[in-house]
DNA sequence: CGACCAATTTGGTAAGACCAAAATGGTCTT
DNA sequence: AAGACCATTTTGGTCTTACCAAATTGGTCG
């Protein structure tokens, strides 16, 4: 139920995605657009706007051509997710990397430079992870948000900005993977506790370390899940993605 | 000499990032905002939209207001250090931080899971950085080719996107300060030797380790440079940032 | 074969009108 | 007096049309 110009933007960044556009290649005019999905060139203009500003395309006067991907704005991530019905796994994959990186990252500056308020509302939220029985949504919701206040206090904003973008991204494909994680909650939360110990300390190299594992437990947990959506989903219809019909050739 | 909706677009972000507007805030409507700036409802309507793409503001039909900054994209931390005509040290090692770390990963990834010939190209990019006797600006040139190599062959696409966003947005700043950056060579060849033995034995801590001492090479050295710079910049007169000049109100 | 120049194509800007959703402020009910 | 309800106004969203400037294109001339 998107605008037009949505729908007209995500077609197009689509097929760049898909190749059926190379890097370099001229993309057709904006009134040539127009006429072809029958819209208005508005439309086309603001479509186009939005593939400037996403990195894929560069536009200028004379033409707008495509951008080598590894040019595009981290926004593109979600396109990516979104394209397959199945999560791509590898690419997941990379974001986790990222993610707990930083993750590590921000926990490591909060015990070198971070003020013990701030370490000890951290240190809270862990120990309501394994403290109580929480079940399966709310443990989930309290790790994520205990990931939020590491990096919020971290006070690395650029840290802040890319774990945010990232997750506000992937959030969906996580949404759909999540029915087929089985969180190994002991080990978990062996590592909620060293972690907690280790903001007790101060100790930067216990956290990372930590970190590193959790990273690992990570990995082991997305695999399975991954798999088992790709396998599950090959009976769901193809999720049916908003796109304007293409007015045929005179 | 950039279009009125660029103009409009940098004025209304330095206003919301330098606190003039408050999170949360109402923004002025679109026609109230062109007929102040004396321009065109479209253009106005443009700078809104990348507001809104920079995750600044929230548009809505009923209004527009401005977002927190911690749910802003990446590209706002250009905006950011081009705000003061000192550069911002502490967001600048915020980045290089960031930088260095996925760095780091890539760098690990790629002894871990790279090929050959990749390794074998890093390895090579490294050697000319500490056999031959470049000059400071060929220097400077051949370390940022080899990072960027390695992120390449690291294969991680967030990697690179990420990192490709911080540079082209700190690349100016980076511009700046270079004058007064007097890198300690022979430390950074030091560093630059055992990465490349860490990489040959592909031995993952060792590469770590490397990127941690250079990463704290790294802090040594900027720190100076960017006080130098600020020192400097008192005699500089205002960069004229281009800004529409405001139509008094009736 | 190359340099140069004009016609065409392409993106950029502007102005105006209209629509739908949200905010607003008044009114009525309780 | 407080709250629910509703019509008006405001605000962003879309579409149309026209014109401008830069780049591309293709031909022509040296």
């Amino acid at each position: 139920m998107s605008a037009k110009h949505n729908q007209l933007a995500g077609t197009l960044t689509d097929e760049i995605l898909s190749g059926r556009y190379q890097a370099g290649d001229r993309l057709p005019s904006e009134r040539e657009l127009a006429v072809r999905f029958n819209v208005n060139r508005g439309a086309v203009r603001e479509a186009m706007s939005r593939l400037s500003q996403l990195g894929v395309a560069d536009i200028q006067p004379g033409g707008a051509r495509v951008s080598p991907i590894n040019e595009a704005s981290l926004d593109i991530i979600g396109h990516m997710l979104a394209a397959t019905r199945v999560p791509d796994a590898q690419l997941l994959e990379q974001i986790f990397e990222v993610v707990e990186r930083l993750l590590s990252m921000a926990a490591e500056a909060l015990v070198e430079r971070g003020r013990d308020a701030d370490i000890e509302a951290v240190r809270a939220q862990l120990s309501r992870l394994f403290d109580n029985g929480l079940d399966g949504e709310a443990h989930a919701a309290a790790r994520i948000e205990m990931m939020r206040t590491i990096m919020i206090t971290s006070g690395n904003l650029v840290c802040q900005l890319i774990a945010h973008g990232l997750f506000k991204q992937f959030a969906p494909t996580l949404e759909a993977v999540k029915p087929y994680v089985q969180l190994d909650v002991e080990a978990f939360n062996r590592i909620a506790r060293r972690l907690e110990g280790a903001l007790a300390k101060r100790d930067r190299r216990a956290v990372r370390e930590v970190f590193d594992d959790f990273s690992e437990l990570h990995a082991r947990t997305l695999a399975p899940a991954i798999e088992a959506a790709a396998r599950q989903s090959v009976r769901h219809a193809n999720r049916q993605s908003e796109s304007l019909p293409e007015v045929a050739a005179s």
